[in-house]
RNA sequence: CGCGGUGUGGAGCAGCUAGGUAGCUCGUCGGGCUCAUAACCCGAAGGUCGUUGGUUCAAAUCCAGCCGCCGCAACCA
């Protein structure tokens, strides 16, 4: 092994429910950065794994009436067989209940205490008290209740253990913008204008509200709270502070941590903020890709618009899905998926491109020679540029590969594809077949682009390891053509080399046909995913606590006219309404523009709370609220009232 | 006036840092070829580079304003 290390990790991904295309994405995209470097010949470490602990998955396992580790342990074993389906090459897969993990965290929870940044103190906010949980004010309901189960919630107060990010501001901030942590840079602007400037908020890292954790060792009650469990995993897999082996000095830092957009945050500014408090070094690199759009909506679970990725992997094979989702992604941007570009890409690239590449040029060797090349040969100025533009994809790829950018190395290789194909045209290799006094000259031309796929499918085998070898088999080469070391050069493969004419490596796909069948598939998951959300609002209501006549009376509702209405500029969710309440007017702010264009409203008659203490929205003035009812599919329906019933009128 | 990004032929994007013939992939049309998975190769059509103004001999590129879209933050009383 070589003395040069790359460690590569994915985030842990957390088992609450099965794993989908989404976590693909991340997957793959490490596996196949892992795979290049471990040909490079690196000692590399490639690590994922799950998160396990928390109030939610405490939950789902007591609705199914399991242990949360059996829950989990369910879950784990979807996400292990979904990577070997995907060939994904990881070399340790890190469970947050693994005991050496449970082992390391509470020393570095102690560590840090002991240092003195983490201090006892009171974390409080909106609590509900059924649901042992706090909410911050944006995550209650839009009538202030628990989202969970929509009663009132109290303000209250418990212990918690906070972790002191304002010390490490200052270097946090460099860190994102003078360095190239940060990948794409774009982010960091965004990160330390709504973050660190604002100032950095201690961190509440314990909870008692739930015992599904790893418990603080010195405080019975408190179990730690998810960052610092999570995201040290890092390091605790690497063997740090536990006894594992020790490769926390060999690959730490780590250079590669890659992660979607939506836990950025964590990783650009937390965990740099734990190995500084800890004095350990900083990671290199973290690598922030976008989301996955589906069809042009967000991939949602629960609207069942997600083609599971077996079911994709099954049609097409493992390495086609692997190359759309590598070809497709870039970092910092979203990338939209879908069935059709999906579809087009693997038929463009894969079957038209390479894939007839390589039978085309297998084929010509049996046709022409039996399958074995003669030694005559006679080489052509023509060659000489052929092969130095083949030979140049290597460092061009290297170069795309050390930013990270595996969109733009497939790009490259794909060009020289291209090339490939446009030698064959150059040459016209079926006239020289026909005449016997071009055979030696008919036998470079077929060597060369032999040898040329050598080079292509040797530099492809990270992205799809599963179809290489069988494009090795075909073109004759053996385990030693396609190291790395041999990319540099032609003449790799023997002279004589015997190709062997195998299965058709992509299949061209029937995109309508395909299609409709994909459609088929999603539009019966929707219709699941329908039937179990109904049927769980229906099994699921639960009233909230019984209130007297008394309580009742305290709210006052009343008839009102909404006199006007418009957007509140900035807010995606906020219109601004002026109601006739039958005294003086008055200004509400209802968080409905969503469902809701201002004309809808204008002249109708709603229902308004007309005792409601006054609150400033996006610094807007709203005295009062407007009753509607919630959809279950997540919408929301204003309750318009009776034109004939008199505005100011009382309802009780 | 919260912060940031983006707007380029039908679609998706590159080019903009260091101004000077507008480029790539897919699609469309025409031609060529027949070794190959109805694949491959060549050619063509198609763009006032969001809009208005400014700087300059010269602006997709620099500056200012405006419009549209997206993301983050805020926010569902």
């Amino acid at each position: 092994m070589s003395d040069k290390t790359f460690y590569i990790t994915t985030p842990i991904y957390y088992p609450s429910g099965n794993p989908h295309i989404g976590h693909c994405y991340t997957t793959v995209a490490c596996d196949s950065m892992a795979r290049y470097r471990r040909m490079q010949g690196y000692d590399v470490k490639f690590l994922t794994g799950t998160d396990e602990h928390g109030l939610k998955i405490e939950q789902k396992a007591a609705e199914k009436g399991v242990t949360p580790k059996e829950y989990v342990d369910e879950i784990v074993g979807t996400f292990k067989n979904l990577w070997k389906y995907m060939n994904v090459s990881y070399d340790h897969f890190i469970r947050t209940t693994d005991d050496y993990h449970v082992e390391s965290v509470q020393k570095i929870f102690k560590e840090l205490y002991d240092k003195g940044y983490i201090y006892k103190g009171e974390y409080s906010g909106k609590y509900c008290t059924p649901c042992e949980s706090f909410w911050t004010d944006s995550q209650l309901d839009e009538n202030g209740c628990c989202p969970e189960c929509h009663r009132e919630v109290t303000f209250a107060k418990e212990e918690a253990y906070f972790f002191k990010m304002s010390p490490f501001a200052d270097r946090i901030e460099k860190l994102l913008t003078e360095t190239d942590y940060l990948q794409p840079k774009t982010r960091a602007v965004e990160l330390v204008n709504n973050f660190i400037k604002p100032g950095l908020e201690d961190l509440c890292v314990s909870r008692t509200t739930f015992k599904w954790g790893i418990p603080v060792t010195f405080d019975e009650g408190h179990v730690v709270y998810v960052w610092i469990d999570a995201l040290s995993n890092y390091i605790t897999a690497l063997g740090y502070k536990n006894n594992r082996p020790d490769e926390f000095s060999k690959y730490w830092p780590a250079d590669i941590h890659m992660v979607a957009k939506d836990i950025m945050r964590f990783h650009a500014i937390i965990w740099p903020a734990m190995l500084m408090a800890l004095e350990l070094p900083l990671p290199k690199h973290l690598a922030v890709h976008g989301w996955i759009t589906f069809n042009g909506e967000k991939m949602s679970k629960s609207l069942g618009n997600v083609v599971d990725p077996f079911i994709l992997g099954e049609r097409y094979g493992c390495d086609a899905i692997r190359y759309h989702i590598l070809r497709e992604m870039a970092l910092g941007s979203d990338s939209s998926f879908s069935n059709e570009i999906m579809i087009n890409r693997i038929n463009s690239d894969l079957a038209n491109g390479f894939g007839n590449l390589v039978s085309r040029t297998v084929a010509m060797a049996e046709k022409y020679f039996g399958g074995t090349l003669p030694e005559e040969r006679e080489e052509a100025e023509i060659d000489t540029e052929f092969k130095n533009e083949v030979l140049k994809t290597v460092e061009d790829v290297d170069t795309a590969m050390s930013g990270t950018r595996i969109k733009n190395a497939l790009e490259i290789i794909f060009k020289t594809v291209d090339r490939a194909n446009k030698y064959i045209d150059e040459n016209e290799p079926w006239k020289l077949g026909k005449n016997e006094d071009k055979k030696a000259r008919l036998a470079s031309v077929l060597y060369n682009l032999l040898d040329a796929v050598r080079i292509i499918s040797t530099l492809l085998s990270p992205f799809m390891p599963s179809t290489m070898p069988k494009v090795w088999e075909q073109i004759g080469a053996s385990a030693d053509d396609v190291k790395y070391e041999k990319l540099s050069e032609f003449g790799v493969l023997p002279v004589n080399v015997t190709v062997h004419k195998g299965e058709i490596l992509f299949p061209r796909i029937d995109v309508e046909k395909e299609i409709e069948a994909l459609n088929s598939i999603i539009k019966e998951n929707m219709e699941k995913a329908q039937a179990n959300l109904s049927e769980k609002s229906s099994e699921k209501i639960e009233l909230a606590p019984e209130i007297a006549i008394d309580d009742f009376a305290k709210v006052e509702i009343r008839v009102a006219k909404v006199l006007s209405c418009e957007k509140v500029k900035k807010s995606k969710k906020l219109l601004c309404l002026q109601l006739d309440d039958g005294m003086d007017g008055r200004q509400v702010v209802s968080g409905i523009a969503q469902y809701y264009k201002p004309e809808d409203l204008i002249g109708r008659k709603v229902q308004l709370i007309a005792n409601l203490k006054p609150a400033k929205l996006c610094g807007i003035e709203s005295n009062g609220m407007i009753c509607a009812a919630d959809l279950a599919d997540g919408g929301c329906q204003v309750i318009f009232v009776d034109d004939s019933i008199p505005v100011g009128a009382k309802i009780r």
